[in-house]
DNA sequence: GGCTGAATGTGACTTAGTCGCAGATCGCGC
DNA sequence: GCGCGATCTGCGACTAAGTCACATTCAGCC
């Protein structure tokens, strides 16, 4: 982590990149941005992983990193990404909680991103209306869409769930530059089942399959199944 | 929900259950009291139903609710369970997030709980450093354990599951009373597999089994096969 | 061209959940 | 005590998903 160190005026400037904070009262607003300093991540490195101590807040502004959870029996949930905009929320959590990190961040993108000190961020939620505000939002959607996953991923059926990233990640038309086995693990699960799925809708002419790519060609015959499995 | 009318310095003693506000600021202390009510729901009865609006902050007193998500299929899984001396989390998320809830809450005994408006709510968190730290305590916990609860339901196998609930539900030795059909639902499973293994538990003699009833014999047996299996 | 490692294909097997129905048991009114 | 309906439990056949053990294919590289 290296402070920054350019032009003072510029540096400040990251914060337009949080609407909700443009709003910040002036003197809470002087105080996150003088204890803040910035973090980069190259592409692939780890943020954090389960168990590490929490000790920053932070908001990224560049770049999407995916946040796992690495189970006993060593297979994996894509719980969420954060991407530019996006407080890292299980931060928030860790922070508030005094807690430990129960999963991990792998930048898939370059990262830029601020960091704030623990006890600024406490100091911050005690005296600004706006950053609580701000703080906050994020964890409750974070919290629905966490019980919301828990429901899709214990009750709906894998080939509903495989058609929907399908049809999210070609959403241009463009083909899924991805193996079957990345693709089996954000949807936590595995290569062979998600292989047989895909084998059978190439065979009805839905999908072209190549190594480590993929093309949707029937997107309403997806679309369909999606819909019908819930 | 009904006002409290009885002897004011009765009333106010509902405090002393929940041990964290025994320290409260005077002033936030009489706040507090000035501005909450009492609720009490009968067993049976529904707090919130996934999709309402959240207008105060509860604090239960005595009794036992379940937050459960109920599926798109009509499976359901509980969450978690509130009770004496806990606050209900997703109110907080709610009320925090401005949100809707994501979950419903049904009284599993008769409930008795203090309601907080959610202005009172939110003017406490700006002046009060206790009330702060008893809200954001609870809540940062939360995040965690549903991302605990991912794990164990998607990741876990269901025998091993089911002997924690039963020693957990067996701590003084005491039969569990309830149907294979309610012990499934708390697993976020069916009543036939967790019939099929309780069955089988049966004829090795770990368990014993009855209509609406279960004891355990062999607690070791129980222990082991839970450890085993992660 | 031939090697190597990663990606994919496949079949047999286990675990979990679904469906349909049969049988057992309880409470309750008569 | 008897009958009745509701609830609980048992069971078998079937589907979905994941595991395991391999075989095969392919891309890139010397």
């Amino acid at each position: 982590m290296t402070r920054y160190i350019g032009a003072p005026g510029h540096w400040r400037d990251w914060v337009t990149h949080f609407p909700a904070l443009a709003r910040l009262e002036p003197a809470a607003r002087d105080e996150l941005l003088d204890n803040s300093f910035e973090v980069r991540l190259a592409a692939g490195e780890i943020g954090y992983r389960e168990g590490d101590a929490c000790n920053n807040f932070i908001l990224r502004i560049d770049g999407w990193s995916r946040i796992q959870r690495l189970s006993a029996n060593g297979r994996e949930v894509l719980l969420y990404r954060v991407g530019p905009g996006d407080s890292c929320v299980l931060t928030t959590s860790c922070l508030l909680g005094v807690s430990r990190y129960p999963a991990a961040s792998t930048a898939e993108t370059d990262l830029r991103e601020v960091a704030i000190a623990g006890a600024t961020f406490r100091r911050l939620l005690n005296t600004s209306d706006v950053f609580r505000q701000f703080v906050f939002e994020h964890y409750g959607r974070l919290l629905s869409d966490m019980i919301a996953l828990l429901d899709e991923l214990k009750f709906r059926r894998l080939d509903a769930r495989l058609a929907d990233l399908l049809l999210a990640r070609t959403d241009g038309g463009s083909p899924v530059e991805d193996t079957q086995s990345r693709i089996a693990t954000d949807l936590g699960s595995t290569r062979e089942p998600v292989g047989r799925i895909l084998k059978q809708w190439e065979r009805k002419g839905w999908i072209t399959l190549a190594r480590g790519r993929l093309e949707v060609v029937d997107r309403d015959a997806l679309t369909a199944l999606a819909a019908d499995q819930g």
